[in-house]
DNA sequence: CTGAAAGCGCTTACAG
DNA sequence: CTGAAAGCGCTTACAG
């Protein structure tokens, strides 16, 4: 550990500009004095300091997704996605983690660690408008997620409201009537901005139904737990539901644990459907009829905007104005994968697991 | 952006010294001197800029937790411990992403971005005994998982040979005796370095029985998949298992998945443990008898190992000389949790998720 | 095509 | 108790 610039251009008897030069591939090196800095740099393993890269160029390469939960495979996968496509850039991801808490997602959002990082992806729980006006500087930011703002950041999610009357009219079509919607979380459940369960009411008004109160379940989180703590709390209903729309899959499989304790038929006595589309929901005793949002195109997307705002900024004249940023908001696909806890079989494209 | 220590310096009156030392809390400073600087941060704004410590320093604060797999809740969950145990020494994690290649783990393991990080924790899958010998500097590394190394490196593992034995000593207890082992992935069949199937085949022979290789599927990688084709290929045995054991919970929800497909009744027809403690495995149709490494012990250790080995680092006369680093081998604790995929009933601890 | 020099924002001996 | 100055390892106008 030591070797730096000075020391190669000392063995290449060159100056250091003309190192740094061919350690960034500029084009106009004489083949002779590129071969001879080469072979220096072989000779001493000289590794370019990217700190020290960082503070003179004021880019880091690094940019940071801070997610509620990686223990939720949904962020995990996308997390994974996100790293893909960052890397596509010559970017490395910095994985944050804000257990879903207002302090934290403040903390992050007002730019924390923002001296390492050129921007920021984040998925929000719990912040609030205000916490995202009050942001004063701060790098690059793209929001991912079910939360709406009005504010001048990039906003990448799936239409939550269309995803979830996909779900609600399969349900519907099924020929249930009581539908449930369970993970509300509860200070959220005033919001107008609560996507899932708005496509819940507008499509049961829809098809001609009633949207009953009684059978939104609102819960403390989106695990589950909170799943099946809501299920059992339907289930004393003196009319209980004959389907059950989940926030998402883990709230949808804690829902599936108490059917399966009680021993009730999925989907004979209540169907289930989910969202979010992880792997887990694949593998229960009863496979998980889901919302898939398209996850790889959130996250190119996410990391695509991200990086426009942070070229942007870069070369921006008069300083990038961020009262004159235009927010965009795109909306990735989605698709419903239907599986057993609604049909009681395997889709056709996925009977089985293992053919055999 | 943009406000220094010069600018605070300037403001309060004072030298950029002073500035320093109020920031970083030096005891010895006139407190009238201290409010003025104080005041000076507050009205500016000022955030000390971690690049340019680091620079100066040589310090970042920032570790490396490199795993295989995010997406296997047993990582997601020992990366959130190992952000815990980090944040009490001040410490802040990245976290790496390997897919358990060998190019990758190698790759990190040499150094990659080690002018970022202060040290590096490692739980490495297919990382060789000489590419870890290979490597010639780099910031502290602190090895985890079931892979036993000889190199000088710290390693912190749970007992595996004795989880496993405790795993089959429970499915004999039981009265089992065609215990199949799943999850031995190919590359490290051979190798006597693999714990789990060791602790299989010392159990068994304890027992007076037979290790039988046929009972021992090798698999591609550690996923459900990996479990459900294994499961599916002992279930076409002249004569098959009426237990498995698996190398981990998500291989062992492959094989509940494809046992509930057949219609097999578990544990009646075939019984079933895992690895890790994952939360999934206590929500399937039936709840997974699990060996629960300890992982916030685990995780808790690794970090003060590598914050001592960097610490050290710093202070370390004539420069610490690897070749004389003793590394250390800890073992932290494991239990074994008994659920529905042995007994057919929830253990008394946890009888039902939702009492009612 | 290449060199000499300034400066990114800190910390830290060295003085006083 | 505080200041002036060097230097961590780079990049980048400015010359030539």
């Amino acid at each position: 550990m030591g070797v730096s610039l000075k020391d190669v251009a000392l063995r290449a008897g060159v100056s250091v500009k003309t190192v740094s030069n061919v350690v960034n591939n500029y084009p106009h090196i004489r083949p002779g004095t590129r071969e001879r800095v080469q072979r220096a740099i072989d000779e001493l393993g000289y590794r370019p300091n990217a700190t020290a890269r960082h503070l003179r160029t004021g880019r880091s390469g690094i940019i940071a997704l801070a997610v509620p939960e990686l223990g939720n495979p949904y962020f995990a996968d996308l997390a994974a996605a996100v790293i893909d496509a960052a890397a596509h850039h010559g970017h490395t991801v910095l994985l944050d983690h804000t257990a879903g808490l207002r302090t934290n997602e403040t903390l992050v959002s007002q730019g924390f660690r923002s001296h390492l990082i050129d921007g920021l992806i984040l998925s929000p729980i719990q912040l609030e408008n205000e916490d995202l006006l009050r942001r004063t500087d701060g790098p690059p930011l793209v929001l991912l997620g079910e939360r709406e703002y009005d504010a001048p950041y990039d906003h990448i999610a799936i239409d939550n409201v269309a995803a979830a009357r996909l779900a609600v009219r399969h349900l519907l079509d099924l020929g249930r009537r009581r539908i449930a919607f369970v993970g509300a979380r509860r200070e959220t459940l005033r919001q107008p901005a609560h996507l899932r369960l708005r496509g819940w009411r507008e499509e049961i008004l829809r098809a001609g139904g009633t949207p009953r109160d009684e059978l939104v379940v609102a819960t403390d989180g989106y695990d589950r737990l909170d799943g099946a703590v809501a299920m059992t709390r339907l289930l004393a209903l003196p009319e209980p539901p004959d389907a059950v729309f989940a926030y998402n899959d883990l709230v949808a499989l804690g829902a599936l644990r108490v059917l399966a304790e009680r021993g009730l038929r999925v989907p004979q006595d209540v169907a289930v459907v989910g969202f979010d589309d992880i792997e887990d929901g694949r593998y229960g005793g009863v496979s998980l009829t889901t919302v898939a949002p398209d996850k790889a195109a959130i996250a190119r997307l996410a990391v695509d905007c991200l990086i426009a705002r942070i070229e942007a900024g870069a070369g921006g004249a008069a300083g990038a104005d961020r009262a004159a940023i235009v927010p965009r908001r795109i909306l990735p696909g989605h698709t419903l994968v239907v599986r057993e806890s609604t049909t009681g079989r395997a889709r056709a494209a996925e009977p089985r697991l293992v053919p055999g």
